[in-house]
RNA sequence: GGACGAUUAGCUCAGCUGGUCAGAGCGCAUCAUUUACACUGAUGAGGUCGCAGGUUCGAACCCUGCAUCGUCCACCA
């Protein structure tokens, strides 16, 4: 042995050897006491997009899983964790388009077909580029289970859970005022909506109450382009200034549209002048206004981004800031625009793209959600479902709480097409899996598939039984699902958690999980968010490379207590390098002790000759009790620290110093050695799941017996009650 | 605007339901090297636990207010 570790030389190889082993498949525990009922733990990876590459994020998340997995994987358990990408529809789109620009070229140009195959070709190119970093994380996921949200059995059991809420008439055709990004000419969900904060203005503009323009109601307004779509004036009920004004009209500048002046709840007296102009169209309070009032909706922004034909000629065409510059300006001549303030306020932008959001009303296809969420809220609050920790209910449940139909459809081209048909004769819609020969409406038209795909969320709100092959009744189905536990970021709680909910209970009557771990989230030094596109992030495959995955991992976990965020400091990670040092050469001290040829029986507890013989086999049945219920209780930071500890201060400054004088002692020798070696693997089982690698490179060399082929698969040293498991 | 969280040694953070709770890692200082490990060992310096009140025999820990920072959520024109 060398009196270095060196990660870079053993990770690749012990990888490998576990891998070819078939370590990661279920069924693997060499357990000496033949179990007859076998528990099943399963875990799905949270797919990872297809464009993305491995962050902290990641690192962390993987991490935690793969301690979960290895952990139970050892204690005998039939373990599989489903690894896979997601496609990542909107977001792949957008790479994909990028990478077009470059060569001057737009989706458009190529046609759907052709820009589906560059999808693809990017697909097979880098999607398996993150997974590829997963396993260099050392994570013990089954790749001969490896799933993709557009694998052909995937897109099946998007295509049949689609077609079972339609034929539970929970899906419906309507227009709606929705989130419209115009440069992925798409719909968008609020939650792929970011609001940033804008320097803008807000403009005060009167209108006038008669035809002489003597008297006005002003309003104010960030967005004075929208008032080509205006149809009333809303004031607070209680606003004593406006009183004699509601139930009048009042004319719409540069239109000439006499619209009402209404009374509605929802004003505030206090912002602005107190009256409002009311655009349904266009705005979602005004939208609820309307719907109150009855008002029509007039279409001002088509889905370009540019004036719609509703709007005078003089503006039909004009972008919206064009428009706003030249609706400015008309006001300003006509002496209309009474005052302008400086106004800083919150903008909807795409999340992908990170164009301004419009919204305008869109014919799209939603999903009934009121007693879907209901569904999901209450197996939050039955505890069916737990969070930990527990305060990321309250995310969960204010968000269910106040649930809004869902748009499924999105006017993208990479994703799941909606299996959904229009009859050429009668227009109506169904919903059909396949390609229909006879048309049902009809029954002689050939009908025509929607071009609309799915909302990404819709598939990846499958993943947790998609991944085991639903709706096909298979054995993976039957044996592995409903699995165990999520790790997953707070960020996607209602994007993604929520909505597995309900549909895993929706479509196989069971949760999908029972336990939901929000994990920590990895700040930079200035306690912001690592972001790649602002350049603060530290990337964990530099760490890997410099230190060790095992240091790494280590590292992450050690600063992770309970799921505080952290503000990522490389000095855990070098302690975590000094560590697997430390349990290197440790180990090499306790192997140099033995004559050549020499194997220790360590197949039951040592007996204790002196008080530190004692001493240490005590410290030892309490870190593996500590240690067991840490990782059942998710406090992995908790459990490296104590498992730290003990090996450090407990097990080599004092036991091996000790040892040293009993190993020339000739009636405590053999039982040293015994001490030393027993402690010592069992220590190496409990840290195996943190550390993976430094760990099974030294139990390879141990001369032990018994001894397991791998120490992923060596029996976990569960605590023996006899001995005391009370913790510190 | 709402919710939640943070503020403890130079840096990154532990400190569970109030009484050996003033700690760890990294950094720093001094000493040790024919010793498994210098990616080491021993010893040590360093903090009136954000600020101001309050409860208590006793508070880093509980309560109130304030300040600063952060994350998520949110249709205020």
């Amino acid at each position: 042995m060398d009196p270095q570790y060196n990660p870079k030389e053993t990770e690749d190889k012990i990888y490998n050897f576990w891998e070819e082993g078939g370590y990661f498949k279920p069924c693997q525990q060499e357990s000496g006491k033949a179990k007859k009922t076998v528990k099943n733990y399963s875990v799905a990876i949270p797919p990872p997009n297809i464009t993305g590459s491995l962050h902290m994020g990641h690192a962390l998340n993987n991490t935690i899983q793969d301690i979960l997995v290895r952990s139970k994987r050892m204690q005998g358990y039939n373990t599989v964790w489903v690894p896979g990408i997601d496609h990542a529809g909107i977001s792949m789109q957008n790479v994909v388009e990028k990478e077009l620009r470059k060569q001057d070229l737009s989706r458009y140009a190529l046609g759907r077909e052709k820009f589906l195959e560059k999808c693809w070709e990017w697909k097979e190119q880098y999607g398996n580029l993150i997974l590829s970093q997963i396993k260099t994380l050392g994570c013990s996921c089954d790749w001969s289970r490896t799933r993709f949200t557009m694998d052909d059995n995937y897109t099946l059991a998007v295509q049949t859970a689609f077609k079972d809420y339609y034929d539970k008439k929970l899906v419906y055709r309507g227009k709606r005022v929705i989130n419209w990004c115009p440069r992925c000419a798409t719909s968008i969900s609020d939650l792929e909506v970011e609001h940033e904060e804008e320097k803008g203005k807000l403009w005060f503009i009167k209108y006038p109450l008669n035809k002489n323009n003597t008297e006005f109601i002003t309003v104010a307004t960030t967005r004075p382009e929208t008032m080509l779509g205006d149809v009333a004036v809303a004031v607070n009920p209680k606003d004593k200034r406006y009183k004699d004004l509601v139930g009048k009209k009042a004319i719409l500048p540069l239109v000439g549209r006499e619209i009402p002046i209404i009374a509605d709840d929802l004003i505030d007296k206090e912002f602005g002048t107190g009256a409002v102009k009311v655009t349904p169209a266009h705005d979602l309070t005004d939208y609820a206004i309307g719907n109150r009032h009855k008002l029509e909706m007039v279409e001002a922004i088509g889905p370009d981004g540019k004036m719609t034909k509703n709007v005078p000629p003089a503006y039909q065409g004009f972008k919206i800031t064009q428009a706003r510059e030249k609706i400015l300006e008309d006001l300003k001549n006509l002496d209309l625009l009474e005052k302008t303030e400086d106004y800083t306020h919150q903008v909807p932008h795409c999340e992908r793209c990170h164009a301004a959001i419009e919204l305008l009303p869109s014919e799209q296809w939603f999903l009934k959600m009121k007693g879907l969420a209901k569904k999901a809220a209450d197996a939050v609050r039955n505890k069916k479902v737990k969070f930990h920790p527990k305060n990321w209910e309250k995310t969960y449940l204010a968000w269910l709480d106040n649930i809004q139909d869902w748009c499924l459809s999105r006017q993208l081209w990479w994703g799941h097409q909606m299996p959904v048909w229009e009859c050429q004769t009668t227009h109506e819609w169904f919903a059909f899996i396949g390609k229909p020969e006879n048309c049902p409406k009809c029954k002689k038209c050939a009908p025509v598939q929607s071009q609309d795909v799915f909302d990404t969320w819709f598939s990846s709100a499958l993943w947790p039984f998609a991944i085991f092959g639903w709706p096909q009744k298979t054995e993976d189905f039957k044996n592995f699902y409903p699995t165990n536990t999520l790790s997953t970021a707070r960020d996607i709680i209602n994007l993604w958690v929520a909505r597995m909910v309900y549909s895993g209970m929706e479509f196989t009557g069971k949760l999908p999980f029972k336990d939901v771990i929000i994990h920590a989230t990895i700040l930079n030094k200035e306690g912001k968010r690592m972001s790649k596109s602002l350049g603060t992030g530290v990337d964990p495959l530099v760490l890997i490379n410099q230190y060790g995955t095992d240091a790494t991992r280590m590292g992450l976990i050690w600063q992770v207590v309970d799921q505080q965020d952290v503000k990522f400091s490389e000095d855990a990670i070098i302690a975590g390098k000094k560590f697997c040092n430390k349990l290197w050469n440790a180990s090499r001290f306790v192997m140099l002790g033995l004559n050549e040829g020499q194997i220790v029986d360590i197949s039951s507890r040592p007996k204790a000759m002196t008080p530190e013989d004692k001493q240490i086999l005590s410290q030892f049945d309490l870190i593996s009790a500590n240690t067991t219920q840490s990782i059942e209780k998710y406090e992995f930071g908790k459990a490296i620290r104590e498992l730290y500890e003990f090996f450090w201060h407990e097990y080599c400054d004092i036991y091996i110093e000790k040892s040293k004088a009993q190993l020339q002692d000739e009636k405590q020798k053999e039982n040293t050695q015994k001490i030393l070696l027993y402690v010592l693997t069992n220590t190496l089982a409990l840290f195996h799941p943190f550390i993976p690698f430094v760990t099974e490179a030294i139990y390879q060399l141990l001369p032990i017996a018994p001894k397991s082929k791998a120490l992923i698969i060596h029996n976990w040293p569960m605590p023996d009650k006899k001995y005391g498991t009370k913790r510190k």
